[in-house]
DNA sequence: CATGAAAGGTTCACCTTGTCAACTTTTCAG
DNA sequence: CTGAAAAGTTGACAAGGTGAACCTTTCATG
């Protein structure tokens, strides 16, 4: 481990730091624009495609999709409710705890969610620009970023 | 489709790539999270926010805001009322051609952007697990991604 | 065992974001 | 001058999001 100047509370802004956030807001905003278009291609919202993607590794109480996604429960309720609608994704009652509802993937909200991860694979332009060792290096950098923050839960 | 298309510049869904775009997603989320926890303790919501950042380079017309954001002009039309109604933000008729408005930030607005832009820097905690080299090399990556894509416009 | 507190979900009222269609005002080409 | 096009606004509507009140189930404790 390097030992880094700035620990904990960054004591000072540096410069690189401050470009980073700014090019990290804007990659933000550009990802978070084209996830949005490929779920309406699927006629699915956002929310809606990010819980479907949660319940790709199984079913799942809607208090532990409410965290994840950092949102109230009672929000889930209405995402849920509409996913249900459309045979997406099922509630049934947890056998060892009646209170809990887990939500899991139907068939048909496994096949569009995983159709929609793979479209972004193809999709995603910026990440065209770079070499696979760029790729590489990119990967390692990330992976580093969010073992070291709050896990990402899922 | 199960078939595959090789089109576009990505001939085939690499491992590196897949799991960079599952990386990218999860950051994007935390990135999404801490932005509006940050806009929100200074009383905005996220796309109040995002408007107030535009505004910093100087005035904005409300249509070039909407291009600028993704979305309709007539979203763009509540935002600033929002933000106009606290004093964040004025109106101006522009003299050159007096169908454009144009969106300036007051000084209330400008310091409460820079406020939050500067407490992103800081509370950045992703970023902390890096040092510089790697905020360097980082940045570049990300740099190339941008340029190589669609403009930021901003 | 009874009872009450705590946990999981839902409902309701409310606000913001976002879209789309219709409309007003202003500009500009012919 | 007249009509088309552009900039903004308005209104109706859906989804996402919060917070409070509520119901059911679980569980600890007397």
């Amino acid at each position: 481990m390097d030992t880094q100047p700035a620990q904990g509370a960054t004591p000072q802004p540096d410069e690189i730091t401050r470009e980073v956030v700014d090019l990290m807001a804007n990659l933000v905003a550009l990802f978070h624009r084209e996830y949005e278009e490929a779920a309406a291609a699927r006629s699915l919202t956002g929310a809606q495609a990010k819980v479907l993607a949660l319940l790709r590794r199984g079913p799942m109480p809607m208090r532990q999709i409410a965290q994840t996604l950092s949102c109230e429960p009672s929000n889930i309720t209405g995402i849920v409710d509409r996913l249900e609608s459309r045979g997406f994704v099922t509630r049934e009652a947890d056998r060892q705890d009646r209170r809990v509802k887990l939500v899991a993937a139907t068939d048909t909200g496994a096949a569009a969610s995983e159709e929609l991860r793979e479209s972004l694979n193809f999709a995603r332009e910026p990440l065209a620009s770079l070499g696979p060792d760029e790729r590489t290096v990119l990967r390692d950098l990330l992976r580093r970023m969010l073992t070291g923050a709050s896990g990402p839960g899922a």
